[in-house]
DNA sequence: AATTGGTCCAACCGCGCGATG
DNA sequence: CCATCGCGCGGTTGGACCAAT
């Protein structure tokens, strides 16, 4: 079960792409569209299964990928996102544009997670490094350090203290990055959390809306300001090089047969789906605890 | 110059899930 | 209801690259 029948199947590459087969990919999704992807290879000429070409696709030549390193604002951003999404990379990867879950995965798991152990917390808990409890002796270490956070772990710690709950932290600077307080907020500091939970069990439903909301038009956002300063470019191997403004990709609706389109249609509803199971955990383990 | 060890990233693998017959 | 197919996801791996020795 799961598994591709074309992944039996004999005499297909692996390993690296060559250009060749990037501009056979790439002219043949232009030009048709990847439709059923385990067909697509056998349609564009290339001998690859259909998940390699629909990973090559994804992860290197979908026209809306925004190439080069990762800004500052974007590993806040992941780091932010990381605290409450744990290893939802895809679910990530849908508030940055132009960036691929690999790639997010990738960045996490190289620089960012030391990144943070080096500011002191702890990339698995985020909580401070000095609140977690030493696991040297612990057998369970390595599972413990791979073990992804529920989200009433993530969030658990008391929310009301601004120096060892790096989350009320986080949650604030994540509020202030999507230019907006949170429906009863009426300050700014970090015991935000604390005094307004049991005002979002209240309103959990309209707060997943508002907190979907808020997602949406950050993504909107980066769309239009990454417009200005990014176009994408492809092609290669003295093919044609193609040139789109990555707002006008990303932001377009009238294909149906691009997978980037539809991916990022879907991502709204399953974003408020999960947030709301999430949110809803987040006010059990907090009304426990409380 | 050769070797070693660490880092990073592209790509693969295995699994779960929904759709379909 | 069950089996199969296709897709998407997260985890893992292999190898290229680079710095240190």
């Amino acid at each position: 079960m799961g598994r591709h029948s074309c992944c039996y199947k004999q005499k297909l590459r692996k390993g690296l792409w060559s250009p060749e087969e990037d501009e056979k990919l790439l002219n043949y999704i232009t030009n048709h569209g990847h439709g059923c992807w385990s067909s697509v290879p056998k349609l564009a000429g290339l001998q690859r299964c259909g998940k390699s070409c629909r990973l090559r696709w994804i992860n290197y030549l979908r026209p809306d990928l925004k190439r080069g390193a990762f800004s500052q604002e974007e590993e806040d951003l992941i780091i932010e996102l990381h605290a409450v999404l744990g290893n939802r990379w895809s679910q990530i990867a849908a508030r940055l544009p132009g960036r691929t879950d690999n790639e997010i995965k990738n960045l996490w798991n190289s620089c960012l997670k030391k990144k943070l152990r080096q500011k002191g917390i702890d990339p698995i808990t985020n909580k401070p490094l000095s609140d977690v409890v030493p696991i040297e002796n612990n057998k369970n270490k390595k599972e413990e350090e791979e073990k992804p956070p529920t989200t009433t772990e993530r969030f658990e710690g008391p929310p009301s203290d601004s120096v060892g709950g790096y989350f009320s932290f986080n949650y604030q600077q994540m509020m202030n990055n999507f230019g907006a307080t949170p429906p009863n907020a009426t300050s700014s500091d970090a015991n935000f959390v604390a005094n307004n939970i049991l005002t979002w069990e209240q309103e959990e439903v309209k707060w997943c809306e508002y907190l979907n909301t808020l997602l949406l038009n950050n993504t909107v956002v980066q769309n239009h300001s990454s417009s200005s300063s990014h176009s994408v470019m492809y092609g290669g191997g003295g093919g044609e090089v193609i040139t789109e403004p990555e707002t006008t990709s990303f932001m377009r609706q009238d294909s149906s047969s691009s997978s980037w389109h539809h991916h990022s249609q879907q991502q709204p509803h399953q974003f408020s789906d999960m947030y709301t199971k999430d949110l809803q955990r987040f006010s059990v383990a907090f009304g426990q605890s409380m």
